[in-house]
RNA sequence: GGGUGGUUAGUUCAGAGGGAGAACGUCUGCUUGACGUGCAGAAGGUCACAGGUUCGAGUCCUGUACCACCCACCA
């Protein structure tokens, strides 16, 4: 019967099979797993103990919402980390917590309270303050739920929020002393200033792209003379607030206009012509409206001509009262009118689309106002350059090292960070005024009385700081700075710093501030900077793509170590992670394959001797040795690449190790020992795949913590949990003999099968090799594999034939390095085999020809090290004799 | 306007001077005493383009094109 396409045969019942357990959903084992590694101990810090330190302190997850991908992505890189130098023998600490997140999170919680017919002003300062702590405990909670599904190994112990006491301590601590220091200072200027929001930003809160809009060009008659000044613009709603009209003192376009003045229309207010190098004659009309109010630059101009700052616009964005046919009209709403009367008075002269770049608030998307406000900031150059020059000594390193530049590149351009916020969820600028003698003083307890003149009338600064301010802080505050703690003094400066690259400014770089202002030593020796997480497309996640996979969704289908491997199979170094179905999967199908090995060594052979004293009583064999060497090599490479913060590599390595190698080769070649063999033989096989099941347990427990630690605990031989378990060690040696000699028999029983496949041969059906071989050598190494090939390829036997005895004509055949053989087939199976045996020859006849070119090149051989030399002549010799005997064996097949 | 990456198999990437690799996907076969979430085999690449250095270039240098990202106050 013909079967249908994906079709499944039905699953062969077997009563035998059911002694040991087929995998159990992930979601049986995982939680209660957690508990179990918390009740242990396992994540806690121990700072008594003489051992190297691994520390990283987590970037704290904004209490806004719940973790996304990206999140995820951060937590598993840095659990995996954590986890491997805990093995290694560090003392590994993690330090979890959350941050406050001002702006984004006053945001949640007004919309929450529009969407109930109430508001932050309805509710006061203090109301809203309370009501934000209630919906902080519940982000939280929700938040580290979150994390233990991942597996997370922090230590709770240790967890710290962006606000609470210690860090609120820390931040009014450092707030006070670069106050003191005069780096803290209040001035009137030109901020960015979100129009929802309500608040100052910094600028590097303000995301910029271009947008198609439109340049205006407007006339500015002159007074008491004909004609006009055109000016051009993009905002030509801001005329309102027009102070001047500057030219370059150099254009002779305007020489004659030098000195004059202009009427501003609309406004009909008197405004003179000036002149300003920082003028572009080559822009517009070379003509510039000076809006010192609105706009950075013309509030430059202004300051350095005496101009007066006329704000037009209110803190939302609308147009001030003074200006009464427009008052009261939002931005946008006051551009078309002025256009249109602009229009009318036929003072426009024109208008072409224009390009141009307009900044949005990073926090609610709205176009920020270069707004003219008092403001606090931070004088930055001073604390940018230690933080510039401690990367440039190397005592931090980024990782890909490419951010390098990144970094040094804005610290060394740094410009004041404008750090008061006009909201009501952050840190209270710790400033008090005093009404009776006007000093500012700023302390850490709250003030009752003025330092200077002892009066009682103080007021307390309103505004809030940048939440930036408090996560600067964060691997400081998280360990106890201001005070002088234990954990400071251990773990400080911390390993390092696992994060996006998105935030290397707001973040990386204010902690490398802060942490050597304030904590002598940078606050990590290093910083991984990973990528993002994409979508299988490769596009962003994001909630206006409409392609966001919850993690813990993923997590109830798969598993978390199945969300784990997709994340760190694929996380290369600073490389964006692709994920999608088929990466999960991936993940699943090595977790099932993990089972089900386990589950036959366990059904198989349920008990075995210590790998040591096995090995005194029997000798091991080739495979035996392969696998322990291949085990060593493993050991060795894993902890390179994790050393070298190469997950992906280390992941794929063990990945490799343990399914090709273990199980494909080891695992299959033990069969027929485990079966038939001498009790010896058995013993040695089974105390080697119990010793090699563990050890692969526990070089991807990192990754895949769970299946692991659920497969360990099955283990006759294990003890405690594979989670506190140290590094596995094998005191065996890598062994090249024996991987060569593997190796040949793998490329023989590879051979053999391609033969078989090529002529459909069923498993079951043994067939007879010939080699025709001239080495002695590899004759012995197949010899000894025999019962290998046997086993693996589904032969029955092999002759060995001298060269020049022949094969017969019937026969298909394979060359190795070497040797040649043969499978001899029924008639009328040869047609295919003469056109594989013509391809492979003009294959290798062209790859010959490149030899032999390179071999009469006299350049070639004076020139080239007499060791590639060597190795060209022994390739051509083997080349030609693999010529040889495909034209031969070709010559035979035709000249029948 | 400045900067940083990238361009290698259908896809995602590794390879950093001497015989083009992995994973996934594709195709073919398989009730193989753990696993069909599996096993076995196979196909698939002018290493973006153009110059240069070299006995020899995915690999080093220069330039070009395209893609991605970041920074910047030209109205």
């Amino acid at each position: 019967m013909e079967k249908e396409p994906g079709e499944v045969p039905e699953r062969r019942k077997r009563s035998d099979s059911d002694r040991f357990p087929r995998r159990p959903n992930p979601a049986e084992y995982e939680s209660e797993w957690y508990a179990r590694w918390i009740e242990g101990g396992c994540f806690s810090a121990r700072p008594e103990a003489d051992a190297p330190r691994f520390t990283i302190v987590i970037p704290p997850p904004n209490i806004t919402g719940s973790l996304h991908m990206g999140h995820a992505l951060n937590l598993c890189i840095q659990d995996a980390l954590i986890r491997y130098r805990k093995s290694a023998g560090a003392d590994s600490l993690w330090v979890p917590g959350t941050d406050h997140a001002g702006i984004a999170t006053q945001n949640v919680v007004e919309k929450q309270l529009a969407d109930e017919g109430t508001s932050r002003a309805e509710l006061g300062r203090e109301g809203f303050e309370k009501r934000v702590r209630e919906w902080k405990g519940a982000a939280i909670e929700r938040i580290n739920d979150q994390i233990r599904k991942l597996g997370c190994a922090v230590d709770w112990t240790m967890e710290r929020f962006t606000m609470d006491e210690q860090c609120s301590l820390a931040v009014r601590t450092a707030f006070k002393r670069l106050f003191d220091e005069g780096l803290i200072y209040r001035d009137t200027r030109i901020i960015n200033w979100c129009p929802r929001c309500r608040t100052a930003l910094s600028d590097i809160e303000v995301e910029h792209a271009e947008e198609e809009g439109a340049l205006y060009y407007i006339a500015y008659p002159l007074i008491g003379d004909e004609g006009a000044v055109t000016v051009a613009t993009t905002r030509p709603e801001t005329m309102l607030g027009d102070s001047a009209v500057a030219v370059n003192p150099g254009d002779d376009r305007y020489r004659s206009f030098h000195g004059k003045r202009l009427l501003l229309p609309l406004v009909r207010r008197e405004i003179p012509l000036i002149t300003d190098d920082y003028v572009d004659m080559s822009f517009g009309t070379g003509a510039l409206k000076i809006t010192p109010a609105h706009d950075p630059y013309d509030f430059e101009i202004g300051r350095r001509h005496g101009l007066a700052q006329h704000r037009m616009l209110t803190e939302e964005a609308v147009i001030t009262g003074d200006y009464p046919p427009y008052a009261g009209l939002d931005r946008y709403e006051a551009r078309k009118r002025v256009v249109e009367d602009l229009k009318a008075a036929e003072l426009l002269k024109k208008q072409e689309p224009y390009r141009h770049s307009v900044g949005r608030c990073y926090r609610c998307d709205t176009a920020v106002e270069p707004y003219l406000s008092l403001q606090w900031f931070v004088k930055t150059k001073p604390l940018a350059a230690p933080a510039a020059e401690a990367v440039r000594e190397g005592k931090t390193r980024f990782l890909p090292e490419k951010w390098t530049k990144v970094y040094l590149n804005w610290l060394d351009d740094i410009r004041d960070w404008c750090i008061s916020r006009q909201l009501w969820w952050g840190h209270r600028i710790p400033v008090w005024t005093c009404g009776s003698c006007g000093a500012v003083s700023s302390s850490v307890e709250d003030l009752a009385a003025c330092p200077s003149c002892s009066s009682a009338a103080l007021s307390m600064e309103e505004d809030v700081l940048d939440t930036w301010f408090s996560s600067g802080l964060w691997p400081l505050s998280t360990l106890g700075w201001p005070a002088g703690t234990r954990a400071l003094e251990v773990y400080y400066p911390t390993t390092v710093l696992v994060t996006g690259f998105d935030i290397i400014f707001f973040w990386v770089a204010r902690m490398m501030m802060f942490g050597l202002k304030f904590g002598g030593d940078v606050p990590f020796r290093e910083v991984y900077i990973h990528g993002i997480v994409r979508d299988a497309k490769g596009k962003k996640m994001s909630k206006s793509f409409g392609n966001v996979i919850d993690p813990i969704d993923t997590i109830g289908v798969y598993g978390a170590d199945a969300l784990r491997y997709a994340f760190l199979s694929s996380a290369g170094m600073g490389q964006d992670v692709y994920i999608s179905d088929e990466r999960f999967k991936a993940g699943r199908n090595l977790c099932n394959k993990l089972w089900n090995s386990a589950r036959f060594i366990l059904m198989d052979s349920p008990g075995a001797p210590p790998l040591e004293k096995a090995l005194e009583d029997e000798p091991p064999d080739l495979a035996d040795r392969w696998i322990l060497s291949r085990a060593a090599v493993l050991l060795d490479e894993t902890k390179r690449a994790m050393d070298g913060y190469r997950i992906d590599e280390a992941l794929h390595k063990a990945y490799a190790f343990f399914w090709h190698d273990f199980c494909d080769w080891y695992l299959e070649s033990a069969k027929p020992k485990l079966r038939a063999g001498q009790p010896g033989r058995r013993a040695l096989t089974a105390a080697i795949l119990h010793r090699l099941i563990a050890l692969n347990l526990s070089i991807l427990h990192p990754f895949l913590p769970f299946i692991t630690e659920e497969l360990w605990k099955l283990l006759p031989a294990a003890e405690g949990m594979l989670a506190a378990a140290p590094c596995p060690s094998l005191s065996w040696e890598p062994d090249r003999d024996a991987e060569d000699a593997m190796s040949l028999i793998q490329d023989f029983i590879r051979s053999v099968r391609d033969i078989r496949a090529n002529l459909n041969a069923p498993p079951s059906k043994k067939i007879e090799v010939i080699v025709l071989t001239g080495s002695g050598e590899k004759i012995q190494t197949v010899k000894a594999g025999e019962p290998y090939i046997a086993a693996l390829a589904g032969v029955e036997r092999i002759s060995f034939l001298r060269r020049g005895e022949i094969a017969g004509k019937q026969t298909l055949s394979s060359l190795l390095p070497g040797m040649e053989i043969h499978v001899r087939v029924p008639e009328g199976a040869m047609k295919e085999e003469m056109r594989r045996l013509e391809k492979k020859r003009s294959a290798l006849a062209a790859e010959m020809e490149r030899v032999e070119r390179k071999l009469g090149d006299e350049n070639f051989l004076s020139r080239a090290p007499g060791e590639i030399v060597k190795k060209e002549n022994q390739r051509f010799a083997a080349l030609k004799e693999d010529l040889h005997k495909i034209s031969e064996r070709l010559n035979e097949l035709s000249g029948r």
